[in-house]
RNA sequence: CGGGGUGUAGCUCAGCUUGGAUUAGAGCGCUUCGUUCGGGUCGAAGAGGUCGCAAGUUCGAAUCUUGUCACCCCGACCA
């Protein structure tokens, strides 16, 4: 048993904590609110922009880059989008500083105050849209398919490390088109392409839907949104798509002449995913014994672990290592990392060169013990131990993060093949893991003391019928903590009574606590 | 911004009620040496603190008083 992990069961929120503090994810800065990524924590990250840049180069978006400052009064042309934002607004005023009087510390110049203070952005529409009506002009300008790379701030009033900080890195979306029809295609595409992202590459189950009035993006017309479950039973947003209309055209004057020769506004898509999937990551699969790491984001998909008393065996024991890292990485890579490793303790391999994974071999000195605890809470999917033993019989022993799954695997057994198959495996398991329990957490009431009951005893994701509408889902808030995560669009169809009015209606919504 | 709490070593904390033998401590972590090595060995030596900050009371303050700052938790807000 971990000892500087608290269980899930006897503080969930310190649980994640010490998760993220035992696996050197990321910590606490001297910046409120803001936190710092750890390599280890930052790799994740740089595993989750590759294959999501792929998934948007694939349909079509090109990457580009807009200042991090953002002119005031461009929150304000459009309506919902400033009153969305204004409460989270950093603003910069000044351009220097100078000396205080006692000359001890630093102040604002006064007389470098800004004519117009800049917002740094807390997403950029405004700014981009502000772009898009210089560069649009005609249909044949159309469609236009950006996505950026960045970090944003909201100054939020209370934080969490990856969930919710004042700084967070993301990626944006911003595409503009000539047809409504088009927009809204572009937004379902990219929904999916997150859903299927989350699902293949984080192992996460989502659901797909729609949000409500209440909950959706300031200045959109519709949000789509995909959500997750936690193992603590509520639910976390892990990526939205808002189809933005003609709201952003109007307020920035994107316009285009059509192919009828009259001016248009353009209809315009924004959709971000950002570094609270990691936050996702660790919530939906990590257990009491630290992180659990997907294998497809895994820095470090394996790590070998030499057993041994004495130089005698070392040397045997290290010299088998090589072996089964000749089959694993190549014989090349083998020596290339030879001379790399040279004064490392904990050496490092390519396996892809590609998405930058790694095996690593801890040749530290200290306990085998030591260096179970230190792979296993790092999540490192895969473990093999090596000692005189495994040495006498040709083999090697594989353990599996996941499940403590071990198995013995002769010298001839690996192979990159053979790895890669073992982590589509883990992949595949860890999915299963978490749809189960995603399932098993989704209940349906027909009731609203049901819906109370379930909410206030089980948590999950609750179905049912219910009407949305800002005042209900407010009220019901208050009551239950609880909201519409979503409009899912897998609907049972019919008619059904909401459970708030007891209306009729055909609405399925699903209700949770969140994040 | 409302309610509650905490500030002592890198981390977790004891000491404070009743001021003085505390030359400020413990465990973990860190450094060096030895030992051990199949799920957190053991031992020795060592580095590390103006007790959040400021004023006051006193012969004497981590300990009492006042002020101040910071952080945490619960609420309102949220990718």
């Amino acid at each position: 048993m971990a000892k500087n992990i608290k269980t899930r069961k006897d503080d969930y929120a310190q649980w994640y904590l010490d998760v993220i503090k035992a696996a050197q994810l990321a910590d606490h800065s001297p910046v409120k609110g803001c936190m710092v990524i750890r390599p280890e924590g930052y790799a994740i990250w740089e595993a989750i922009q590759r294959d999501l840049d792929r998934r948007f180069k694939e349909t079509g978006h090109v990457n580009a880059y807009f200042p991090l400052l953002i002119p005031q009064s461009f929150l304000a042309k459009e309506a919902q989008h400033v009153e969305g934002f204004a409460m989270e607004c950093a603003l910069v005023t000044h351009s220097r500083l100078q000396k205080t009087p006692d000359g001890k510390g630093v102040q604002p110049d006064p007389s470098s105050k800004l004519e117009e203070p800049y917002v740094i952005r807390p997403t950029s529409e405004t700014i981009i849209g502000h772009m898009y009506a210089e560069w649009i002009q005609s249909y044949r300008d159309l469609p236009v398919l950006i996505n950026q790379w960045c970090n944003v701030m909201r100054w939020e009033m209370r934080t969490r490390l990856f969930l919710r900080t004042a700084e967070f890195l993301w990626q944006e979306g911003h595409t503009a088109h000539e047809t409504a029809d088009e927009a809204q295609e572009e937004t379902l595409r990219m929904l999916d392409v997150y859903a299927d992202f989350v699902q293949e590459s984080l192992a996460i189950p989502v659901v797909k839907g729609a949000k409500t009035e209440s909950e959706k993006f300031p200045g959109a017309d519709t949000t789509y949104c995909i959500e997750a479950l936690m193992q603590d039973g509520k639910a976390l947003q892990a990526g939205t798509s808002h189809n933005l209309g003609q709201n952003f055209a109007k307020a920035f004057d994107i316009k285009y002449l059509g192919r009828d020769n009259t001016q248009q506004f353009a209809w315009t898509t924004s959709w971000g995913m950002s570094t609270r999937l990691i936050g996702a990551m660790i919530m939906a699969h990590s257990d009491d014994d630290g992180l659990v790491v997907p294998p497809r984001v895994a820095p470090v998909v394996a790590a070998i672990i030499p057993v041994y008393k004495g130089d005698a065996e070392r040397a045997t024991v290290m010299e088998f290592i090589n072996k089964i890292l000749g089959k694993l990485v190549g014989e090349q890579e083998v020596a290339f990392a030879g001379a790399r490793n040279k004064n490392a303790e904990i050496k490092s391999y390519f396996f892809d060169k590609v998405t930058n994974q790694r095996i690593v071999v801890d040749g530290r000195d200290t306990r085998p013990g030591d260096k179970q605890y230190h792979w296993e809470q790092r999540g490192v999917p895969i473990r093999i131990e090596v000692g005189p033993r495994d040495v006498a019989a040709g083999a090697g022993l594989v353990k599996r993060r996941l499940d403590r799954g071990k198995e013995t695997v002769a010298l001839d057994g690996f192979s990159a093949d053979w790895l890669r198959g073992k982590l589509d495996e883990l992949h595949k398991l860890m999915f299963d893991k978490a749809l189960a329990f995603q399932q098993a957490s989704t209940r349906e009431a027909t009731t609203y003391d049901e819906l109370k009951q379930i909410l206030s005893t089980e948590g999950g994701f609750v179905r049912c019928y219910f009407e949305p509408s800002p005042e209900n889902e407010a009220k019901i808030k208050a009551e239950t903590k609880a909201t519409v995560r979503c409009i899912p669009f897998e609907q049972a169809g019919g008619e059904g009574t909401d459970v708030y009015t007891g209306r009729p209606t055909r609405t399925q919504v699903l209700f949770a606590q969140s994040y």
